[in-house]
DNA sequence: CACAACGTTAAA
DNA sequence: TTTAACGTTGTG
C-alpha cells in the first residue's frame, strides 16, 4: 500500500473538486464504546439512538412510511430514521445483572458530545423527505477514536441482497470483477446538486429485491462498499458526477461487458434514466407545512452500542429484517406497508447481518447536522450531506453483507483509501443515501416488477456490474499512481491505490489494462 | 412472529 | 409542558 508515503488525510484536488482522503481505520476498535443501557452506569430505561449509523443520519422524516403516517398513534420514528441499533428488541429492563443479552447491542461510541446536534433544529425547509445529516463544514473528528459504526454508504441499495439468506451466501461477487461505473474524481456538486446516486423514486430505478426468497423489509443498506446496483445506475444518472466522469472519461471496466471501455454517455442507456432527485432539479423546493423535531440525538452514554466487532459482521440479520413501515415505494403514495418495529427477527441482536454496512453512513465526521425537519412535511431544507465512507471492511475481509467473497482483484492488495468530497452539498432526503430502498426495504419498493425495466431481474447480474470499479490513474500530491476508483454511487468514492513499488500490483493493473484491449 | 397501540421516558 | 419515540403489551 502506499499508505506508508502518503500522509493522511489528504486533500486531492481534480477538477476543481476537493477531496479528503483519509486512511481506512478500524472500525472495529473497540475502545470507542461505552455506554450506559446496559451497562450499569445510570442506566436509562431506554436506549438512544446511535447517531452514527445510516439511518441516524437521516434527518427529515420522510412522512410516507407508516410510522410517519400514523405517527401520532403508533408513536415511533420514521422507518427510515430508525437507528440500526435500536432496531434490535431491547433488552429486558432491569436486568441489573449482567445478563447482556445483546451484548452487541448496547452503547454507541463515545457519543460525540456532538451527537447532540442531532436534534434537529428547526426546520426550515421541508421537502419531503429526510434529510441525511452531514457534516457541516466542519471536519471532523475524524480521528481514529471515531467510532465507525458503519460504514458507508454506498448507497442506497446494496448490493442485492435478496433475503437474509443471500447473507450467507453470496451473491454474487462483487468484488471479484473489476465492474462497471463509478464515479470520477472530478466530481462537481455544487450546492443544491444532487448526488447521482439516489435515484428517483422510480420503481424502475428502485432497487428490486430478488425475489423468490424471503421478503425483506429493512431499509436498505448504505453501507456497502460495493456499489450497489442502483448506485450503478445512480452514477449514470446525469449528475454533476456523470458529468464529470464524461469529462474525463476514465477508462472503466465493465464487468457485465467483461471489458474495458471509455464511457460514453451517450449511448448508454443509463443516461437515460431520470435524474437523480425528482425533486431537485437544482433548486430547493418550496416549503410547505410545519414541521417538528426530530431526534434528540445521541447522548452521551445513553446509546444502545453498536455491534462491536465481531458483531458487525454477523451472520444473520437484524438489520434484514423486515421493516415493515416502509412506504411501497416513496415517492409514490402507494398502499401503505404494515408497520413494524422488530419484527422477522429484528430482534435478534445476534443478527446483525451487516451492520455496518447496511446501515452505516459514516460521516467523514461525526457531526451531526442541524437542520431541522419536519414531521409531516416536506422540507426544503438542504442539510449538507455526510460525505459518506465507504464501509471499512477488514482488508481482507469481505463485504459483510455480501458475504461474497473477497475481493479478488488487486484490490485486495491495495491499500483503501477513502475519497471524500469535501463537504458541501446539501441533499434532503430523496437525495440521501437513506432515502433509497435500503436493503432490507427492497421488498417494499421492489414490488413493482418491470419487466421492461432497464434493470434486470437477474440480481446476479446486476450485482456483479453493480461493483463499480475502474482503473484510473490520479495524481496525489504529484505523484501519480494507478487507482482503482470505486463509487459508493453516492457521496463517497473509494480509491484504491496501488504501490507504485509493488511489482505485483503493477503487473496486475498491467493485466487489466491489457484485458482492455 | 408481525402488527398495532399506547404508556412512558426523556429531551427540549 | 410539549414532543419524540422507546419499550411493552395485546391481538391474531
Ligand atoms: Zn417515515
Ligand atoms: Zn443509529
Amino acid at each position: 500500500m502506499s499508505d506508508n508515503k502518503l500522509q493522511f488525510p489528504l486533500t486531492v484536488c481534480t477538477d476543481g473538486e476537493e477531496f479528503i482522503i483519509n486512511k481506512e481505520e478500524d472500525p472495529t476498535s473497540p475502545n470507542q464504546f461505552h455506554h450506559d443501557y446496559d451497562g450499569d452506569r445510570g442506566r436509562s430505561k431506554r436506549r438512544r439512538r446511535c447517531g452514527q449509523c445510516g439511518p441516524c443520519q437521516v434527518k427529515e422524516n420522510c412522512n410516507k412510511c407508516n410510522f410517519c403516517l400514523r405517527r401520532d398513534v403508533l408513536k415511533q420514528t420514521c422507518i427510515y430514521r430508525k437507528c440500526v441499533y435500536l432496531r434490535s428488541k431491547p433488552k429486558p429492563y432491569p436486568s441489573p445483572q449482567g445478563g447482556q443479552d445483546f451484548n452487541q447491542v448496547t452503547s454507541p461510541p463515545p457519543s460525540q458530545s456532538v451527537a447532540k446536534n442531532n436534534r434537529t433544529p428547526p426546520a426550515s425547509s421541508l421537502q419531503d423527505g429526510p434529510i441525511v445529516s452531514g457534516h457541516n463544514a466542519q471536519i471532523s473528528q475524524t480521528s481514529a477514536g471515531t467510532f465507525n459504526p458503519f460504514t458507508p454508504v454506498s448507497s442506497a441499495g446494496g448490493p442485492n441482497f435478496s433475503s437474509s439468506d443471500s447473507l450467507f451466501k453470496p451473491p454474487v461477487p462483487q468484488f471479484s470483477h473489476p465492474s462497471q461505473p463509478s464515479m470520477a474524481m472530478g466530481i462537481s456538486s455544487p450546492e443544491n446538486v444532487l448526488p447521482p446516486q439516489i435515484p428517483p423514486y422510480n420503481p424502475q430505478t428502485m432497487p428490486q429485491i430478488h425475489s423468490g426468497h424471503s421478503s425483506m423489509t429493512m431499509p436498505p443498506c448504505v453501507n456497502d462498499k460495493m456499489l450497489p446496483r442502483s448506485s450503478q445506475e445512480s452514477s449514470s444518472f446525469s449528475s454533476p458526477f456523470n458529468h464529470q466522469h464524461v469529462q474525463n472519461d476514465p477508462l472503466r471496466y465493465d464487468s457485465y461487458f467483461n471489458r474495458f471501455s471509455r464511457t460514453t454517455p451517450t449511448n448508454d442507456p443509463r443516461t437515460n434514466l431520470p435524474s437523480p432527485c425528482m425533486h431537485h432539479p437544482g433548486l430547493p423546493s418550496p416549503y410547505h407545512g410545519t414541521t417538528s423535531h426530530v431526534d434528540r440525538g445521541p447522548y452521551n452514554g445513553h446509546y444502545v452500542r453498536p455491534p462491536t466487532i465481531p458483531p458487525y459482521l454477523p451472520p444473520s440479520s437484524n438489520m434484514l429484517r423486515h421493516f415493515s413501515s416502509l412506504p411501497q415505494r416513496y415517492p409514490m403514495h402507494p398502499p401503505l406497508p404494515p408497520t413494524g418495529r422488530y419484527g422477522d427477527g429484528y430482534s435478534e441482536p445476534s443478527q446483525y447481518p451487516a451492520a455496518y454496512n447496511s446501515y452505516g453512513l459514516q460521516p467523514t465526521d461525526m457531526q451531526m447536522p442541524i437542520h431541522g425537519m419536519s414531521h409531516h412535511h416536506p422540507f426544503n431544507t438542504f442539510s449538507n450531506i455526510n460525505r459518506y465512507q465507504p464501509p471499512q471492511y477488514e482488508q481482507s475481509s469481505t463485504c459483510p453483507k455480501n458475504v461474497c467473497g473477497p475481493p479478488a482483484f488487486p484490490s485486495l492488495a491495495l491499500g483503501t483509501l477513502r475519497v471524500q468530497e469535501r463537504p458541501q452539498g446539501i441533499h434532503n432526503f430523496r437525495c440521501n443515501p437513506f432515502y433509497r430502498p435500503l436493503p432490507w426495504e427492497k421488498q417494499f419498493f421492489h414490488p413493482i416488477h418491470q419487466p421492461n425495466s432497464a434493470m434486470s431481474d437477474d440480481s446476479s447480474k446486476m450485482s456483479s456490474a453493480s461493483s463499480g470499479f475502474e482503473c484510473d490513474v490520479i495524481c496525489i500530491d504529484d505523484m501519480q499512481m494507478n487507482a482503482y476508483i470505486r463509487s459508493d454511487g453516492c457521496n463517497s468514492i473509494e480509491i484504491e491505490i496501488e504501490d507504485p513499488h509493488s511489482p505485483n500490483e503493477q503487473n496486475k493493473y498491467d493485466d487489466i489494462k491489457k484485458k482492455n484491449n
